[in-house]
DNA sequence: CTGAAAGCGCTAACAT
DNA sequence: ATGTTAGCGCTTTCAG
């Protein structure tokens, strides 16, 4: 008779180890020795056995009773503000596939920019036994209130600093503006550079702001207007109106956009007014999420590395913690600055 | 002295429900009690001294214990070929919220168009006791093997048509298709009108293909040239280089992308080659994610309802699996397609 | 090289 | 209303 004390609707008792090591004619430990290859030897002709036993019955190990007793679930937490943001996407993609060459999955959070939900999901996912938490805070970095980190390891990315306890990296923002801002001035002759802000809460926007006033200091030129809204398209969109109202708008040379995203909402309303970019704008913006590569005209934006930054932030949390890391962008010429790019697109590879 | 037997570096031994249990002078089931709420009632001054141990010792209950021996992980396991792809992106960040509403956490894994990939990860969620699996099968739906769940309620996303064992569930493919192709022809007189398809092995190109089709045969109008390549923005690109090359490319009235990614890279293709859209040629396309609102022109498109197909996702993996579900899909009018729109711009809200 | 057995932390009978 | 206790399936120490 089948037995109806299974805890919850499991089909049928699953195939457990015993049940291996009874058709084998072995013990549970030599199974788990011929699984998990070790951590004590086992003669040949017995593993053949075993491993013959575990097809027949199509025995899988059970990963929670393994959990259980390791105290840990090779499962990384991923926590971002909005898993949607193709910058996000990109970057949670690059996560999932550095965990999984070291046979983790990938458990995403959203914490929508607020910062209880945020610690709300710490909690969570540590209570989860996670491996390892990568975060993207929304809010400032010494802010994150990672009280549930006890005995897992963190790591913030996008960080713009060195957080005592935690590894932390990202790109290098201020060095990145600074590149975008000085190719419009020095290639373009942009004397007047506007910016195009995010949030003032957030302070990963300081470096990239940083960078800018930087880059204008440097060259003499006095700080261009300053647009300031939440890093989405909807934010660029609302910006590039707002820096469009009135009869005879006055336009700057050229506009900073902190993200690609800005940048594709500031694009949308230049175009809808019959401002031509790069003609009577030029634009360039921090990220370089595919996005950037596609719209028109192709965005001139200084690259974030996140397929190193990706591996990185898995190998501070599965490997060892690591001091702040960070990594230089790119600046990748496309159309929007004014440059002729020589190649007409540049197709990923 | 410290024990130093602790399985893996668990900083110090973690609180557990019997420290509790001792701290509030009660026994672990009680524990259990209120913390679940149930399954058996505790006097009110009972649980109040539970829960302030609780609090004092900063317990956090163990999931993975929890989840041995529940069997199960409030784990929902989703399997898409790229999630970075904008509109996968867009439906995880869906589904990530309806299954945190049920108190679930969601692990993602990419099988990048691999029916062994998507094998493995399969088997691997399974294994790790998830509670339900969501999968978009990159291949054909009646092949997906899903052997693994066994006692895994399953998900087919992005489906077609029903697949006997699993709940299934999809967008209208052939109405969205028609309704996009039927305004080209009735509302802006398109008389030739191209299809830019994905890879013909992927079975849910056959719906779409099907109602270009028919709004065609509709109409008396003959099928316009087929582009076939990638669910791309390269892919649409190099479809767009394609019907360009030539001398004296001969251009459709209008172009059909089966999705918006697609259209994306065709859009790019054209604006390099100074065709304008939707003047020199009208173009719509499928899915109608945030991306086809902000590129330029606006893409006027047949949207799919992501956020409820999302819901009816979770639902038929958590509540009850449910039989093949169709989702119209809602035509969404911007300028490609040749419409002056009233609003500059439908900022999401 | 292999077997026996002790738990990991939790839930939910079954007792009281 | 509360306490006791038997496992869930796995790993690994300790004996053989």
């Amino acid at each position: 008779m089948a037995d109806p004390t299974a805890p919850r609707p499991t089909t049928r008792r699953a195939v457990t180890r015993a049940d291996v090591a009874r058709e084998a004619g072995v013990s549970t430990a030599v199974v788990s020795y011929v699984i998990n290859d070790g951590p004590r030897p086992v003669a040949a002709t017995t593993a053949a056995r075993v491993r013959e036993a575990v097809e027949r019955l199509g025995y899988r190990p059970n990963l929670s009773a393994r959990a259980l007793r390791l105290g840990t679930t090779d499962l990384i937490g991923l926590i971002v503000p909005d898993s949607s943001n193709p910058f996000f996407a990109e970057y949670a993609l690059e996560i999932e596939q550095a965990a999984a060459r070291r046979g983790c999955s990938l458990v995403v959070a959203n914490s929508k920019g607020s910062p209880s939900l945020e610690r709300r999901n710490v909690e969570s996912l540590a209570n989860r036994q996670v491996s390892g938490l990568i975060v993207a805070s929304a809010t400032a970095g010494d802010r994150v209130d990672l009280r549930a980190r006890r005995d897992v390891p963190v790591a913030l990315i996008n960080a713009d600093g060195p957080v005592s306890g935690l590894s932390t990296l990202g790109p290098d923002f201020r060095q990145g503006a600074r590149d975008a801002v000085e190719h419009l001035i020095v290639e373009h002759g942009a004397a007047t550079v506007g910016l195009a802000t995010g949030p003032r809460r957030n302070h990963t926007a300081y470096g990239r702001e940083d960078g800018w006033r930087e880059a204008l200091a440097r060259h003499g030129l006095p700080a261009g207007p300053i647009l300031e809204d939440e890093f989405s398209r909807a934010g660029g969109y609302r910006m590039g109106r707002q820096l469009l109202r009135g009869d005879a708008p006055d336009l700057p040379d050229a506009l900073f956009a902190l993200s690609d995203l800005q940048a594709v909402g500031l694009l949308r309303a230049l175009h809808e007014t019959g401002i031509d970019v790069p003609r009577d704008v030029a634009l360039v913006s921090f990220d370089g999420t595919i996005e950037s590569e596609y719209c028109w005209p192709g965005l001139t934006v200084a690259r974030q590395p996140i397929r190193a930054m990706a591996e990185a932030a898995v190998a501070a949390v599965m490997d060892a913690p690591s001091e702040h890391q960070v990594f230089r962008t790119e600046l990748v010429i496309r159309r929007s600055c004014g440059c002729e790019s020589s190649e007409p697109v540049v197709v990923t590879p």
